[in-house]
DNA sequence: ATGAAAGCGCTAACAA
DNA sequence: TTGTTAGCGCTTTCAT
């Protein structure tokens, strides 16, 4: 077996205490000889002692690590394909937690279907949750914490306000995109949504586009918010392209919907952007598998993951007094996906 | 405080070992009757009480946790940038642990500057070791390990057979990338180095060229073997450029190297592929960021995760009897930056 | 069918 | 300056 405390006590004459305070620095009220310690250390040197970090932290009840929780329904995520969204968050959640000390554990218990086990089961001092699904179940699970938790992306009064949130300013970013299109010329623009439950982030985006259309004197109707229901059903997306678009550009719900728009327009002969300009939302990896490139609104994931992490680290020291929301700004990636508008929409 | 089996076994007014037994299952030997037993449950629900997994790990001596060690002297990888080489690794570790139901962990500790004391600290069941850089220290550092440890990349030899290592047929790989290049027409092909103390796969890959050109009955020479220094020290390359390459194409030892060669022969006039095939290796990000797109060897990354958490896993459970070396095949991706060589190669 | 005891490795609190 | 005691939450072993 390995080599305690003990072992090492025994073979220097002396108590297991002594030990700690030599070796660990932690029984601080008492006191060594220079000589008693010299002893310790050598025996310890002798015996190749380690100390056990996981006994530690079970006697201190802490543990130093950060469980990342993300939600009951989804699939395990994935670093290296599709949008990489949670490459660049994790990138910054390692970032934050091993500046503090911390370490990220990736368990199976809590990526699973029923996460609600792993969060209460002594093992993390923290939980991340990243994910963006309001769900009841969800919901319940998080309320259920007895664990301090940080929110990526779900603002706080989702949850009763029981913990701080971190998130990028969504409405900003939509702001950055209409302005982008309406400087370039543009004065037809529509959104698009590709799904049918829509989630906060998705209604916070559409809400923004509203508002900053109506701000800029070109009111949106019902006609200028375009939805399918999903990548199997791209009926009224089709329809529409067919149609020869009724807009001169395109704001898009995120890229992955921005990317089905430019693939299917190529299918209806509708060219990007000379025809139609077309924008994202994550600025992902999807933009540059497209053609053209994607223009899109960039989250700052990295920073994202990294500020929440400070937050969680706070909340462990029980040093955060009232949860709250941390908003960050976004950015515009312009790639080649927009432009000038066509002189004459319908014709060119 | 939180809830305890002995709180749960006092309102149930029974023993705690008796609740190990309802809720857990642990404690076989016992036997219960069905009414206690709801009492029992009854009793938990009603108290809100959840298991201590991280207590039960310490009594077991056994935690379900595999950490990641990077290897002194490197940086912390990164998950979203750079050849995103990580992200792929980390995709097939996270999911064979996952299959085994152990959680993936990375640790400051064990990615710091001096892994050692995170290594033996009690925290891991297992290690995954995924450098390449056969550094004495790095040595020592894994030779002290007294817990479960599968390379990646390193060749078990290397570590005194101590433990079993996964790696991706370089020989095989590169026989791919040269007959590739020989089915083209190509007959002058030479191979570049970018580093100048070569780690294990470079050597291997290197190796693996001169023999492969060997039996196709053009037996390497010296010019044909291009070396420059370093990112930073591009003379080498550069003078072989100027004057207008030798060969029709080149096998690079990485991909990073080839994304250079192909950005410098840009600079020198040098059009790649019609003058100068260039192939890399790894098929990572860099690939589809340079124009062209380069065609290069693929490491099966995800499955030499998955497959080295297997054998660890083994290994903790006592089952694997000898460290051995499982080598993967490669393949091959060919992308634009490969096609027949020019007639006249020196004039064209 | 159930309970009591003992201990995993470590450390805070108190004694000597 | 050092040692003893006790306990973190759980489970195995042995006794009842």
């Amino acid at each position: 077996m390995a080599v305690t405390m003990r072992d090492v006590a025994k073979k220097a004459g002396v108590s297991p205490v002594v030990v700690s305070r030599v070796l660990h620095g932690r029984a601080t009220t008492v006191r060594v000889s220079p000589a008693t310690a010299e002893r310790v250390r050598q025996a310890a040197e002798e015996l190749g002692y380690r100390c056990n970090v996981f006994a530690r932290s079970f006697r201190d009840g802490q543990t130093s690590m950060i469980g990342i929780l993300h939600g009951i329904g989804f699939a395990r995520p994935i670093f290296s394909q599709g949008s990489r969204y949670f490459a660049a968050l994790m990138d910054g959640l390692v970032e934050g937690a091993f500046r503090h000390g911390y370490s990220v554990t990736l368990c199976p218990k809590l990526m699973g279907g029923s996460p609600e086990e792993g969060i209460n089961d002594g093992r993390f001092d923290g939980l991340i949750w990243y994910s963006t699904d309001p769900v009841e179940e969800n919901r319940r699970m998080l309320l259920a914490s007895r664990v301090p938790l940080v929110l990526i992306h779900t603002p706080s009064a989702l949850l009763e306000g029981r913990f701080p949130s971190v998130r990028c300013d969504n409405a900003g970013g939509i702001r950055l995109a209409v302005d982008h299109l309406w400087n370039l010329g543009h004065r037809r623009i529509g959104f698009v949504v590709g799904e049918s439950r829509p989630f906060t982030e998705t209604s916070e985006r559409m809400t923004a586009f509203r508002n900053r259309m109506d701000s800029l004197g070109v009111p949106v109707t019902e006609d200028d918010v375009l939805l399918y229901p999903g990548a199997h059903d791209l009926e009224n997306l089709d329809r529409y392209l067919a149609a020869g678009p009724r807009h001169t550009a395109l704001v898009c719900q995120h890229d992955g919907v921005a990317a089905t728009v430019i693939d299917r327009a190529r299918l209806f002969g509708v060219r990007v952007p000379e025809q139609l300009s077309v924008v994202g939302f994550d600025s992902t990896a999807f933009c540059n598998e497209v053609e053209p490139p994607l223009t899109s609104v960039s989250q700052p994931l990295v920073d994202i993951g990294s500020k929440a992490v400070d937050l969680l680290v706070r909340r462990i020291r029980g040093e955060s007094p009232e949860p709250y929301d941390l908003v960050l700004p976004c950015g515009l990636d312009v790639r080649g996906s927009t432009s000038t508008p066509p002189l004459n929409p319908k014709v060119d």
